[in-house]
Order: C-alpha cells, then sequence, then structure tokens
DNA sequence: CTCCTCGTGGCAAACGTTTGCCCCGTGCAA
DNA sequence: TTGCACGGGGCAAACGTTTGCCACGAGGAG
C-alpha cells in the first residue's frame, strides 16, 4: 500500500505537508482511492461510505491538494494570466475584480501581471507565462499595435480574450465598452443642449475605443447638420497637459469657436477645463464639456464634470464568462459583447451661449 | 536515450510542447545533460562544448522550461504571493510595481491576489495559495485584526513580509512608510504657520499607520506647547463623507475654533474642505488643511491640498528584498524598515489667522 | 453449478523535471 | 605498468497526482 517513504507528514521548507498517500495509510485504503474520493467527479468510483469516511480524514489531517502535481499530470493548471498595461489606471481594477470572481466561480485563479506599457517586459511576461502553463489568457487594454503579437499567441493554441480594448480585424473573444455608442451619447447631449459647433480631444489613436468614440461622435454631429471643428491631435497619451494643449489649439484655430467638446478621456477634460479658464473663459457658462470614464474625483473638481460612465465589472465578467465558455467547448466561433456606456450629466455642460 | 515517447513536440491542449526529451534526442544526448546544460548553476558539469551546442539547439527548437514539472521536483515554484486589499486603491499599484520588479531580478513572479478586505475570501484565497504552494507570501494593507490570521500562516512555516503596514507586536519583516513622521512632519508645518489650536482627523483605528500618524502629531503638537483639539472619531472608513462628519463636529465643537486640520487621508481632506465652505470658513484663510497621500488630483482641486507623500514604489521594492533576504538566508531576526515621507506645500496651508 | 455483471478498490504508469550516483575514458604520477 | 583523480555524461529514482486497467467478491440469471 505504501509506496515510497515510511512516516507522515513531511517536512518541505519547514512546511509540513500532507499528501494523499499520507491520507490513504491512515484510512487503510490505497492512494488512488483517496483521490477519487476527493475529486467529486470521480467520486462515484468509490462507495459511499468509503467516501464519506476518506473526506472527513483528509479535512481533518488538513490535507491539501498539490495544484503542482496535479497540474502536471492533468496538464491543466487552472490558472487564467491576466495581462494589464497599468495597475495604476484606477479603471482596471473594477475590471479585475469581475474576471477574478467570474473565474472562481470556475474554479480557476486569475494570474495578474502588469507590462508597465513595455512590450519588451510584454515579451518577457508571456514566455513567462507559457513555461508556466497557464491554461488561457486574458489581456486587457491592448492597443492596435499589440495584434501581431496577439496572433502569435493565439497561434500557439493559447486559449485568448481581449477585455476592454478590442482590435479590429483579429478574431478573438472579446468583451469591450460600446465606445461607439459612447460617442453617440456625448454629440446627443451636446445637440441637444443647443450647440452646433462641436469638437472632439481625441485620446490615443493606437487605442481602437477612442477610434470608436471619434467615429461615433463624427457621425452623430454630421446626421445633425452641425459642425465639428477638427482639432489636430498629438501624442498618444491621455493626459491633463495633453488636454490643455489640445484646447488651446482649438481655441487658437481661425473662424467661429466651438461650444461644445467631447474630451475622449476625463483627465484630459480637466487640462481643457483649466486651459479655458486661462483664456478667460468659464465653463459651462461660454463653453460645455463632457469626459469620459467617470473617474472618482469629477464630481469634486470645478466645475463637476459630466462625463460617460461604462460598467467596467461587467465587462470583466463578461470577458471571464467569455473564456469559460471557449474553454469549456472549444471550437466556437469567437464572440464579442459590447456593454453600453450611460451619461452622467454633471455641471461642465450647459446651454450652448449663443441661444441664451 | 529515449524514455518513453516516440515522437517529436506533442500535442497538449492543441498546443505543441516540446520537452527535455526533445531536445536530447536532436542533441544526440541525454535528457538530463539538457537540463544541466539548461541550469546555469549546474553548466559546469557540462563541457562547454556540448553547453553550447545544447544551448543553442534548445533555443531554436523553442524549448521552455516546464515550471509546473520543476516545481513539483524542486519544491519551490519560484512564485510569491502578494494579497491586497483594495485592488482599487490608488496607493497600491506602485507598490505593487516595486514588488514585481525586484521580485524579478530575483527570478520570482509575484502572484497578486485581491482579497476585496473581505476576511471569507482571504480565507479561501490563502488555502488555494497553499495549494499552489508558493514560495512566500507578501501581505499589503494588514489590519490590526490581522494579526492571529498573519501568526497562523507564519506558523505553517510561510515566508511573510508585510508591507505598506506594519502590525504591531509581531515579529515580522516589514516594509513600511514612517507614518510617525508623517504626523510630526505635519505637525511642524501647522505649528511653523503659526497655529496653536490644531486638530486631526483621525482614519480608521485598526489601521497601524493611522495610530502612529497620530502619534507623532500629538507628541509634536504637545512639544511645542500648543493645543490639540480632540476630535471623536468614527466608523473606519476614509471617505470625503467621513471627513465632512468629522469637520463639522470639530466645528460644532465649542471653544476658540482649531485652525490648523491634519486630515489623515487627502480624501478626508476633500470632504473637510467641503464642509468648511458650508459654513463660511475660507482656506486658507481661516483654516489650514494637510492631508496624507497626496494623491494624483490634489493639486486639481481648489485650493491645491498641502499632503504628505510617501515612497510608494520603495516601500514596495524594500517589502521584495526583505522577502529575498529572508529566502536565501533564513533564520535570521526579522527586520522592519520605515522609509521617511516628505511634505508637498501647496495652497491648503498659510499663516494662521490670528497672526496676522 | 457456471457464467456474467456490477460495484469497489488496488496497481502502476505516466506527467517533465532535477539530481545523487555510477561509469567510462583519459591523463598523469608513482 | 598500475593506480588514481577527474572531467564528462548516462541512469534512474524521485516529486504528488490522475486514471486506464485489472482483480476480486457478491449477487443474479440461466
Amino acid at each position: 500500500m505504501q509506496r515510497r517513504r515510511g512516516g507522515g507528514g513531511e517536512l518541505r521548507q519547514g512546511r509540513e505537508v500532507v499528501t494523499l498517500e499520507d491520507v490513504a495509510r491512515e484510512a487503510g485504503v490505497h492512494y488512488s482511492t483517496v483521490s477519487r474520493a476527493l475529486d467529486p467527479t470521480k467520486a462515484w468510483r468509490v462507495s459511499l461510505v468509503t467516501g464519506k469516511r476518506v473526506q472527513a480524514l483528509a479535512k481533518r489531517m488538513g490535507y491539501q491538494r498539490d495544484l503542482v502535481a496535479s497540474g502536471l499530470k492533468k496538464g491543466r493548471t487552472q490558472t487564467v494570466a491576466v495581462i494589464v498595461g497599468d495597475l495604476g489606471n484606477p479603471n482596471i481594477a473594477p475590471v479585475l475584480r469581475g474576471i477574478a470572481n467570474r473565474l472562481e466561480a470556475a474554479g480557476l485563479m486569475s494570474l495578474i501581471s502588469e507590462t508597465q506599457d513595455d512590450s519588451v517586459r510584454l515579451e518577457r511576461i508571456l514566455s513567462h507565462l507559457m513555461s508556466r502553463r497557464v491554461d488561457a489568457m486574458i489581456m486587457t487594454g491592448a492597443r492596435l499595435a499589440d495584434a501581431a503579437q496577439l496572433r502569435r499567441i493565439r497561434r500557439q493554441g493559447m486559449p485568448l480574450v481581449l477585455a476592454v480594448q478590442d482590435v479590429p480585424g483579429i478574431r478573438l473573444p472579446a468583451s469591450t465598452n460600446d465606445d461607439h455608442l459612447g460617442g453617440v451619447l456625448a454629440a446627443q447631449h451636446l445637440l441637444s443642449l443647443g450647440h452646433r459647433r462641436l469638437a472632439q480631444l481625441r485620446g490615443p489613436t493606437d487605442i481602437y475605443s477612442c477610434v470608436q468614440r471619434a467615429e461615433g461622435f463624427s457621425k452623430t454631429v454630421a446626421a445633425a447638420g452641425a459642425v465639428e471643428v477638427v482639432v489636430r491631435s498629438t501624442a498618444p497619451t491621455g493626459s491633463p497637459e495633453e488636454g490643455s494643449l489640445l484646447m488651446r489649439r482649438l481655441l487658437d484655430s481661425k473662424g467661429a469657436r466651438a461650444t461644445g467638446i467631447f474630451a475622449h478621456h476625463d483627465l484630459m477634460a480637466f487640462g481643457a477645463l483649466t486651459a479655458a479658464e486661462e483664456r478667460g473663459l468659464m465653463c459651462p457658462k461660454d463653453l460645455s464639456i463632457v469626459g469620459y470614464h467617470d473617474l472618482p474625483h469629477d464630481d469634486r473638481i470645478v466645475p463637476p464634470l459630466t462625463s460617460i460612465r461604462q460598467p467596467r465589472e461587467e465587462v470583466g465578467r463578461v470577458a471571464a464568462e467569455l473564456l469559460v465558455e471557449m474553454l469549456t467547448s472549444p471550437g466556437r466561433p469567437p464572440a464579442a459583447r459590447k456593454l453600453p456606456p450611460t451619461l452622467v450629466v454633471r455641471r461642465s455642460t450647459g446651454a450652448a451661449p449663443d441661444i441664451r
């Protein structure tokens, strides 16, 4: 009955570990029986009474299945890698929560790694994750430039789901916000306040969300017969500084001034507000601004910022959902799900000055 | 030479995996030789020429060591669990970065899990991590109430380091900010501006940092012969709402008003500002406020908030450092390192009204 | 009474590494 | 020539599970 060792609970790194064999010896059965008794999907191979007895004993002895050994044997580690660019981004935490909670319900654990938006690090991390034999990956916030990388991961047979950011032209399951709709909502809101000259301060063009926002906004403006003043965009960050820069550029442009502004990021909106005030323009009297993301501080600045809110935790949950589906029934066509954002109206938007 | 299988790179879950054996067959050596050639600490057991040849071949064939198998055999998984209460806390990201970067340099990977400040989840996560045979743990933001839990982890022989929050009376290595000094800095700043009646809006009492801040502040005020108005504290959150509540309580107290306020959290300071304005008190004319944490938005609110800045990434780096020391030379007495914060002066603090 | 089935449970071979041990050949000293 | 050290590399036993297969006994049908 015993295989290799004599005594019970050995020490490892000073930790005592109790194995299947230890439980088996105590229970007077073979360790394979213990293994089966402890695996709900195999428990029917064991008589009810032995099963109960072994389970109780295992619990009493503090047995914990060694997931490393299990992973080696089964070829699955019950681990899903979640790759995120920047953990400091306040939008990402709820997404991670959504993912973790859903995965946990499926018996999977998420292994979070941060690339720090550095492609060399990404490369290192990917290689490490392959070595670690993760079962699948979720990539949040992918950029358009990552397409090749993503295709390579998929080619290696690694199940992959995109979260938050989709990449066009890549056939991968994705759970994202409906950014096109976000752009539409912003435009509709400004138009309904009577603004006829609109502009957007665009986010990075290699982020598909921003492309979508821009498109939704522009189309809606055009359809209403209003004018969109185009602001040439800059380096792909989303900082307040960039907001200020773009705003100044907008105010310097000749012709009638735009009064309705759509910033692709709340931080850019903050910067834009600062720049506008420097020129003596008051918000919302002289111009209205809609931000994006509904950051926690939006209602603490002056004026409180009208913004677009996204269902962040839900996006994470759905991404995990897609992944679980993918793992349980492979070979299905990749599904993309877009979750609708909502408009949160605060004080940074008001009636257009020219109609007052 | 070959052991079990015939062909090369098998498929697993649709992924092709190349093993030591595959490389060995190709190289015409035994797989143990390949293993040694690929392990820098064992490479001396192999002749230089064979070593080079095998390494090149392994690289060309895309061999990646299976860390699961390696972990099983070696009893070490090269994984460190990092437990965090709330990933949404903007202070935590830099700490995680500091930890990850330092651990990576030591060949370790960090496995981040979020307890969502829920002790049931913490329990589940701990059990999962033990199952996963992580080599060590770093606990960030521990609360005083977690002491028993922490002791239990240590009793199981799991190397454990505290980051950000220390717990008194527990003999564990810890990397924290010097919160006592933070309290001292806040008090000194307000005193130097001529304030003689001071007060603090205290954070949660089961967070040791806040206890330390309070102590440093109180002692400094007392030593200067100034008066500290005591505000009875409330539920242990750190929200703006609580800041408002405490501020109102302070303003309602009889006797001469305090003019120098120390809030244990920037968010509380925000709330306090709101409450003060409601009573018609202007900052910094009528009262001065010092916050804590130096949040990214501190300079965007009105007035820009004077705050205490902590070296966050450094705290993470040091925690990882302590852990690595612990793993490489066990049995050393646990070291605690406190990193000094700095005062960032902005516009929310000014000369005391009574001396103007 | 024989044969077959079915319900339990044991046996042992993997999974891919790591590593202590042994073996073989060469070179050098006695 | 013998002896010995040593460099280089093969052998095989683990690490703790999972799982296909076999064995054994009881019970039922013919």
